[in-house]
DNA sequence: CGCGTTTACGTCGTTCGTAACGATA
DNA sequence: TATCGTTACGAACGACGTAAACGCG
């Protein structure tokens, strides 16, 4: 068994079992990797894939779970690598979060910005996408880190940290009744209008519906996007209210003016997490920090140290969390 | 990164960094071994170990670090050839065990007499020591069961199972004056005699302290020793009072009389663990059953899927754990 | 001078890429 | 015929073992 053979295997997983299209993502001969995999199989003496006829059709049952003994294998061996590239304060590498369109938007930009003045040489890449993906592709080890907001409960295998609380804020175009009322806009104001806003979450972070719900009330919500840019041009088209992160609502834009709805849903908090039995290249320390000010890496280190989430979430219970109205100027 | 060189650098530190016992240990020639591990290191770029000259001298941090996640890796690789070689039904293989001088010497003959008619092909290895030590060598991954006595708390990385319970039981030779005494014997008829006995785990299995000192008395313990044909050696030549499991006394043994002693001292309980990482070949889901009949695959199976040991036991709870007294016939 | 490691070098097996072939839809 | 995988083959590489040199106690 070579490490080569257990690398091209799980190319050829992630890769829809399509030998091809692995080989060039791993920049080689198409016959080299179909090789290689025939002499895994032959050597354990067991089918990985199913075939109809030359192509791979499926994963046997033994063949999965030989691919997730391969994944530990290779996330070790990358453990190695950083282990040894730490200690050689190699300030090249790679780096992959994955996050939702708001942080990515919104957020990110001004932290990525400083990060990649301090490491020019390494290659930053952001994946896009729910909640859930999110916690998914940081669970599979396909990127680094998660950032993201609201539950994120049931992944043991990761560390979650939390970075900032924010609240939601009403965006509505500049001549909306919304904007005459003097008072405090109420949930009761809201549910007279088509309301445009967030995808919910399968789960958690619904606080957006509970709290209607938990008065008694049905918003009306005519449309639905994860992305705040696509949320506010519907809102300046008038198809309806927008209710989206404080976040990104960045100045008085065009045509659109932000009401505080603060003290009307609950507030969110965005956390950050990757697998416990990863380890992180220093690089990944001051980009945590860049992005949430209070998670040095001594609180990064210990919370790492730490068995469960259980024990990290006592250890952050102490810290001040910040809470982030607006971005920041970059 | 190979795996040889993985293999190569664990088989180094195995042999107490002599690159040249390693070599032999690998069947290998000694330069090979020298050279991969400089390959291994010119490519992390890290000193794994410290030189004295141009021999080994010790190991580095990150080279600690190295040789953990390299564990790892040697770990699952053996998981995945595990995997492949129940499914081809193959019946050869290794199988080590670590264990304690009586369930070696007087429990397990019989049973590894029955597996091996099952499993002719199957190379068979037994260690022995301490309680102590045969929970670190399991959970070390040096072998694949720990069978022991007393606590065997605090290894999170095992799968621990019941197996049975016992009792100890006094010996003395035919004429001793506890002999003559018709009642039950007591502890305080124990205190005046010098006992002889098993050496005292540091923490857990001090039952047999305990039972005196719960009852304000001392016991006079003029000799210890890990094996209990040490101990009837010593108690047949009128040193004192032996107190032993009950299996260690076979039948009425030369010059030796057994007294009941159950209901001095707590019963003891004996366990079977292995790494909650580790593939079990289906063999050794065999000599489970084969060791303690209450362990059916089933069982033990749904115990590995437990996430933790507490689990374990409440999956346990509701088992009969037999109870053994004197060995049964092989 | 013995022990242990490294260097040097020749041999052999393995991997890799190109090219051609085969099967499938 | 387009797509995907296997077979064939030659070139390059890498691992291994023997022999010899080196350093240290």
């Amino acid at each position: 068994m070579k490490l080569q053979q257990l690398r091209y295997l799980l190319a050829i997983v992630e890769n829809g079992l399509n030998i091809t299209a692995a080989a060039d993502r791993l920049f080689t001969s198409q016959p080299g990797v179909s090789k290689q995999l025939r002499l895994l199989e032959d050597e354990l003496g067991v089918q990985i894939f199913t075939r109809k006829g030359k192509s791979l059709d499926g994963i046997t049952e033994a063949g999965q779970e030989i691919v997730t003994r391969a994944e530990v294998i290779m996330r070790e061996v990358s453990n190695i690598k950083n282990i040894a590239s730490n200690l050689r304060d190699d300030r090249s590498g790679s780096f992959s979060i994955a996050t939702t369109h708001t942080q990515a938007r919104y957020v990110l930009p001004s932290v990525i910005q400083k990060f990649r003045q301090r490491f020019p040489n390494v290659s930053f890449n952001v994946h896009q996408g729910t909640s859930e993906q999110i916690a998914d592709l940081v669970a599979a080890g396909q990127v680094d880190f998660a950032i993201a907001s609201g539950s994120g409960q049931g992944f043991p295998e990761l560390v979650q940290l939390p970075c900032f609380e924010w609240d939601r804020v009403i965006l509505v175009p500049g001549d909306h009744p919304l904007t005459k009322i003097k008072a405090q806009v109420s949930l009761q104001d809201l549910v007279h209008f088509p309301l445009v806003t967030y995808v919910f979450s399968k789960d958690g972070e619904s606080s957006f519906e509970t709290a209607f719900t938990d008065q008694g009330l049905t918003p009306d919500v005519v449309f639905t996007a994860r992305d705040a840019d696509v949320i506010k041009t519907y809102v300046r088209m008038g198809m309806g209210v927008g209710v989206v992160a404080s976040m990104a609502h960045e100045q008085e834009e065009e045509e659109l003016v932000s009401i505080d709805a603060r003290t009307l849903f609950p507030r969110c908090l965005t956390w950050i997490g990757f697998r416990r039995d990863a380890v992180l290249r220093d690089y990944m320390f001051e980009f945590l920090q860049l992005f949430a000010p209070h998670l040095t890496p001594e609180i990064i280190r210990s919370a790492h140290a730490a068995p469960d989430q259980t024990h990290v979430e006592r250890l952050v219970n102490n810290l001040q969390i910040p809470f982030r109205s607006r971005i920041t100027a970059g």
